[in-house]
DNA sequence: ATGGCAAGCCCAGCTTGA
């Protein structure tokens, strides 16, 4: 089973992009971040034509994530538990049905820039609630796995230049910690599990040339409970992707389950 | 040394992102 994590950086401005990717790198299982649309707007056809069942979790303007699988789609739930406070939509979890049944959270973990404040404030609670729920998917034991947008630059070799990023809220060592206090539970980084080579990023920012200079940041990730790791056998980056016309600033990250 | 981009939104300049 092919699972990838892709933040597209908005539906409407990722129309061709996307179903471009999905044709050539037929993932049965794509997690999408940063939608930027509502649930009735969101371009379900698009991906139903190619075979996809679609479940979307979003909101207007900002943020939203959405799950396409070839598979069925069982038991879907939307937003990280422990805040029935919080509106911004990060966060769509189902149970994806093969040969096994695989839990699959798709997530968009808050920026947190400026730091400190209000919302680097919300990051690390948010980071907290990921953590209380990461415990559980543990504890169940499943074939389970948490992948996106981490926000999160886990070692300074994931970034081009570590130096640009001491102050940021992508890289401060509260954020690492947080992220690390997480891996701990039990997890494995699937990217790092299987590939040790620097220079290695999921992310590019539009300005300044960073793509042409290779100036990125990996902060897209796939965690994965003891019994998926068992079954991982690749873990790929699809950087060339970034080099398309009018594309998002993340790239695809995909990995392969015997599941 | 600095700034440099893109997307969405009451369509124009603001917010947000990383």
């Amino acid at each position: 089973m092919k699972i990838a994590t892709f933040n597209i950086n908005g539906i409407k401005a990722r129309a061709q992009a996307l179903p471009d990717w999905l044709d050539e790198a037929q993932p049965d299982v794509a997690l999408l971040q940063e939608i930027k649309s509502v649930d009735e707007a969101f371009p379900r056809e698009l991906f139903e034509e190619r075979g996809y069942n679609v479940e979307t979790h979003g909101q207007k303007s900002f943020n939203g994530v959405a799950i396409l699988s070839k598979y069925p789609l069982e038991d879907v739930t939307r937003g990280l538990p422990g805040d029935d406070s919080d509106a911004q939509a990060r966060w769509i979890e189902a149970t994806v049905v093969n040969e096994r049944a695989v839990r699959i959270c798709g997530l968009y973990l808050p920026n947190g820039n400026p730091a400190p404040g209000p919302k680097y404030d919300y990051k690390l609670a948010w980071m907290k609630r990921l953590k209380a729920r990461a415990q559980e998917l543990m504890a169940s034991e499943e074939i389970a796995l948490m992948a996106g947008d981490y926000n999160v630059i886990p070692q300074p070799e994931d970034a081009a230049r570590p130096e640009a990023w001491v102050e940021d809220a992508l890289h401060l060592p509260q954020t690492r910690a947080a992220f690390q206090e997480i891996v701990n539970l039990g997890f494995t980084e699937a990217f790092r599990a299987r590939n040790q080579a620097p220079g290695q990023y999921s992310f590019w920012d539009y300005q300044a040339g960073a793509w042409q200079r290779n100036d990125g940041i990996r902060i897209d990730h796939f965690l994965l409970t003891p019994q998926a790791a068992d079954l991982l056998t690749d873990c790929q980056i699809d950087a060339h992707v970034r080099d398309r016309e009018k594309p998002s600033d993340h790239v695809p990250v995909w990995i392969e389950l015997d599941a």
